[in-house]
DNA sequence: CTGAAAGCGCTTACAG
DNA sequence: CTGAAAGCGCTTACAG
């Protein structure tokens, strides 16, 4: 059943007098259409711009089993600005187009819910990109019997796998040793949980700069939190209000720049001045950092190279050679390797030296 | 050339000892599958979840005329973190997920190239919603032999074509009538541009509230930018210097809120306190304006329920019967048929009632 | 209840 | 230089 008023290979062909097979290497060949020749091409060339040819994607898809376009998967929180993905989302979209590949975005709810994912690895895609996946290793060796894919930001390893990352526990040092440079002694650390490894690992940094610096880890300085604005406000003014400091903290390392955000928000309720009352850092530079008052002083995640690197590496594992289905397994290792992308310190208003704080208004 | 090691209908239909089509009316037929009997049914069933089949998307849609996803066309500022059209994409992707529909997402640099557009007509999508597009109506027509589509915040307008937008002229008046209400009478307007179709209906719903106010148009006070921050700053920051007031405004009505933050930027650096000194308002309520201190008086557009509201009319275009190409006309009119989406005000704390200004500093 | 056949619109060896 | 044929993996009438 011929369905659309859309000119096929096959009208051109009737109208050129020529078979399909000379039209498509003339119009869609890979192979140079030099086997053809030039009155023949002409002929083509001109009936197929009359008729408006456009070659239908998804016929030459199943031909050729690839369809030029690749998935990018995420959480995507109904009702909260996710910055993080978007700036993540802007490097792939450019990097795809560059490369002449479509990006088809699906959104999950969670990653529980592994048949959603499965389903989009049903051919109509090249590759997958997993932004902040928590896909549990066996799932994920399944999956790479289905399609390539890239991880960023991954929360587990899956052995054979590409995984983009800034290295977490060193920024996160650095960010804390940064702090303890400023003269800063007692930091408190809102992190994003015990759940996401990067918030693990930027825990981990924190008490390694400490440890370098002989500062004591004080377990009354760890916060536990979420990657939001909300979840940093409410740990942290939980965490203030239970926690009846003897010495109150002359910094705060937070493990993201929402969660700073929040915490600035219940600063600001108790009258303290950010940075003269206490300094607050931030992670990822997100448009949160530039946007604050004062702007955050945070370590800076190139999000747009990462969704960049994240399409050349999936393209690459990605076969040239009609094989959308086949893996081809990293060199390296036979376990999940991590490429680190460059991280850097964005100093800015938010961090001053400590001064000491009345503690009376917290009693 | 089979060229994948994922199973297809055949190899289910082998081993299951029956014929591919069977298969295929157990595994994916839309009609019931009552027509094959129990104990087949679960012998293939068995067969295919064993070898972990999954239907093929591609072959799928060639035969289906009908891929399921839906494109998204956007201009993509590299460099720039577009708020709305995160916002906007929510809403799409969370509809389609609903709907059952993927969600291909196209990067443009501008609207003039048409060939970039026409190739994502390619049967890939069922239909595609453009966003914010500057299309000539010619082009636009041409697309319409192509695929279904549907505009929000169309530039120009597109004869059988349907355009989701808010009121525009009827929000800014609204805003700059509360203004008034306020007790301001010098009100300044810094536009989105002339070229954007949505830009001049707010210019004119300023001026409509004007005049039904008995206020005089000056245009001394019609500064024209462009819908980002910097253009906002800029442009403003150059009518305060060029244009020496004799009287300066109590409040500036922006085009948006990120021309709005460019206004709060200059304000600060002449040392004007937001609302005390000078009133500021914006106009689509992203992020920015909740972030901005003091938080943005503005015109609220529900980019999300806006985003939905596409998917679905552009789903009632798509024909359920196989048949991408076919546009159905909206049966209203032989125009543009523009949808209005509710829209309110935000009042917020940029603005409050008018004080006069020392113009010292300026002279 | 189940099958044989044609078709979706391309591409890719294989011939000549 | 050009063509006839088979195939990609599905679905949809049409038969029986």
């Amino acid at each position: 059943m011929k369905r659309s008023n859309a000119p096929t290979l096959q009208d051109i062909a009737n109208e050129a007098g020529v078979t399909a097979m000379t039209v498509s290497v003339v119009l869609n060949g890979s192979r140079s259409a030099t086997r053809v020749s030039v009155a023949t091409r002409a002929r083509i060339q001109e009936v197929a711009d009359r008729l408006r040819y456009r070659p239908n994607a998804v016929a030459r898809g199943l031909s050729r089993s690839r369809m030029d376009t690749l998935g990018v998967v995420a959480i995507i929180d109904i009702g909260d600005v996710n910055l993080y993905f978007l700036e993540l989302l802007n490097g792939i979209l450019e990097e795809c187009a560059i490369k002449g590949q479509n990006t088809t975005v699906f959104a999950m709810k969670d990653w529980t819910d592994e048949n959603r994912v499965l389903r989009f690895c049903d051919g109509r895609v090249d590759g997958v990109i997993f932004i902040s996946p928590a896909l549990t290793p066996s799932f994920g060796a399944s999956l790479q019997e289905r399609t390539p894919f890239v991880t960023i930001h991954s929360n587990s390893v899956i052995p054979n796998t590409t995984n983009l990352d800034i290295d977490n526990e060193a920024a996160a040092h650095d960010m804390v040793q940064y702090l303890i440079g400023q003269g800063h002694r007692r930091i408190m650390h809102v992190s994003g949980g015990t759940e996401a490894a990067g918030a693990r690992q930027r825990t981990d940094g924190y008490k390694r700069a400490l440890a370098e610096a002989g500062l004591p880890f004080d377990e009354a300085l760890l916060v536990h939190s979420h990657y939001t604005q909300i979840a940093g406000r409410d740990s942290f003014k939980n965490a203030l209000t239970e926690r009846r400091f003897e010495v109150f903290p002359t910094a705060i390392f937070c493990a993201n720049d929402a969660i700073a955000l929040g915490c600035m928000e219940v600063l600001a309720e108790y009258g303290l001045n950010v940075p003269e009352d206490i300094s607050v850092a931030g992670f990822d530079d997100t448009l949160l950092a530039r946007m604050a008052v004062p702007k955050l002083t945070t370590v800076r995640q190139p999000f747009r190279k990462i969704g960049i690197r994240a399409v050349d590496l999936l393209l690459e594992h990605t076969s040239p050679k009609n094989d959308a289905y086949t893996v081809v397994a990293p060199q390296h290792s036979d376990t999940a390797q991590s490429v680190y992308i460059d991280y850097d310190l964005q100093i800015r208003g938010s961090v001053s030296t400590p001064r000491h704080i009345s503690l009376s208004r917290f009693k």
